[in-house]
DNA sequence: CAAATAAAATAGTAATACTATTATATTTGC
DNA sequence: GCAAATATAATAGTATTACTATTTTATTTG
């Protein structure tokens, strides 16, 4: 993880709000807080008016930012995804074996993100909390096929379909690499999730890295033979 | 499936309403009509009011029966889950090989519902649908810890909890069963919603069976070795 | 430095998520 | 069989949410 930048930036799709919230002091804010307030009191509870108090602005100036809080959140999900395609360009570049960077690929998935980097003044890590805990949010709506449309799932796409490159590489005629993609991704999540809150529904371990042992496992095991 | 019978009741948490729906003509509407607006108008816009609407009572009176939307939908959920564990038991009964046993749990799970079963009223297939994208929403919110420790999710966990002893028995050293089931069972949901609306993140086949052919190979593949 | 433009604040409205109270049925005890 | 008790339903509210339209203030640029 050294070789990861700090000052880079990453370009949403225009569908994702009003107005660029990196242009200004206040869309900062905006962005910057919000992940913050979700956190604390859930995506249901959070409102653009509480929001308004915590950055001392009235709900109608971030109205002009997103056009609610669904954007808001499509919008920093897109942040996260960005970033995690660079990431993963950077952890699997000059490895030969599709092996490895498939298990890169996983570990960078299922693993806690290091506290000090930083994207538009968010940690990445509190961007990946939120992601864990609300992002199914952002496409378990009546809004999805829309939003689809306007392109605000493309960064998630786009890291989907790099990994799913790399399962093509490693069994060529492995009919499922999206399903198995996605199913990894949202799993460990839900497993994430689970551990914190339904301990009941998962099987933790002392280890940090259980997580990632499981689905590597999976994922290895799976493509074995077709 | 033709063993199943249709006159079964399932005993739900009593924390999960106020007034025991099935226990009035009122409550047996509530729950019947709401799976039909909810499926129709999605979790975020469903309101008691508008459900009020639809079955000519005043949203009060609706509140007498649930505290409030999320009551519901924990309720709905769980009376899924506990037909759910009844079919999974005559499906299972009397076959002797645990390999077999998981492959018919996973055709639970996997595939769709007939028609003609209907619980309380509500056809189950339709309370497939809604599990399929609303189920996340019952504990992906900052009440979970207080919803599990008030029983709300014990139909979900006996489910697992029987399908993780089928796991067990095939592969007694295996360390992750309910890690494997619950990304089997939230996974096949998800690659369900995928299949509806964001087809690029799936692999959609032509066969009605191939999530059902994907998750079996899975957890066959995943259980060989450990 | 005035005019144009952008950003922010004010002041609203309709809908949502409830609750308290009143009215109407239904049950049951004598 | 009927009054009292109890269950059920309807009415009428309130505070909050999710916005929008308009006005005010700040910033840019010719």
């Amino acid at each position: 993880m050294d070789s990861l930048l700090s000052g880079i930036k990453i370009n949403v799709n225009q569908s994702l709000y009003l107005i660029e919230p990196t242009s200004s002091k206040l869309g900062q804010k905006i962005i910057v807080e919000s992940v913050q307030l979700i956190e604390t009191i859930g995506f249901e509870k959070f409102t653009f008016k509480k929001l308004g108090e915590q950055i001392t602005s009235p709900e109608a100036s971030i109205y002009r930012y997103f056009k609610n809080k669904y954007q808001l959140l499509n919008y920093l999900v897109s942040m996260y995804w960005g970033w995690m395609e660079y990431a993963l360009v950077i952890q699997t570049s000059n490895i030969l074996s599709a092996h490895t960077r498939l298990e890169r690929a996983i570990e960078l998935i299922t693993t806690e993100i290091d506290a000090h980097f930083i994207l538009e003044g968010i940690p990445i890590h509190k961007l990946h909390h939120l992601v864990i805990s609300e992002s199914v949010k952002s496409y378990m709506t009546k809004e999805v096929e829309k939003a689809n449309e306007e392109g605000a799932y493309v960064k998630y796409k786009q890291f989907v379909s790099r990994i799913t490159q790399i399962i093509t590489e490693i069994n060529p005629s492995y009919k499922y690499p999206h399903m198995l993609l996605t199913t990894i991704i949202e799993g460990s999540h839900l497993q994430t999730y689970f551990a914190e809150h339904l301990p009941r529904l998962t099987n933790k371990l002392e280890s940090v890295d259980y997580i990632k042992d499981f689905y590597t496992h999976l994922a290895i095991q799976t493509l074995k033979s077709n």
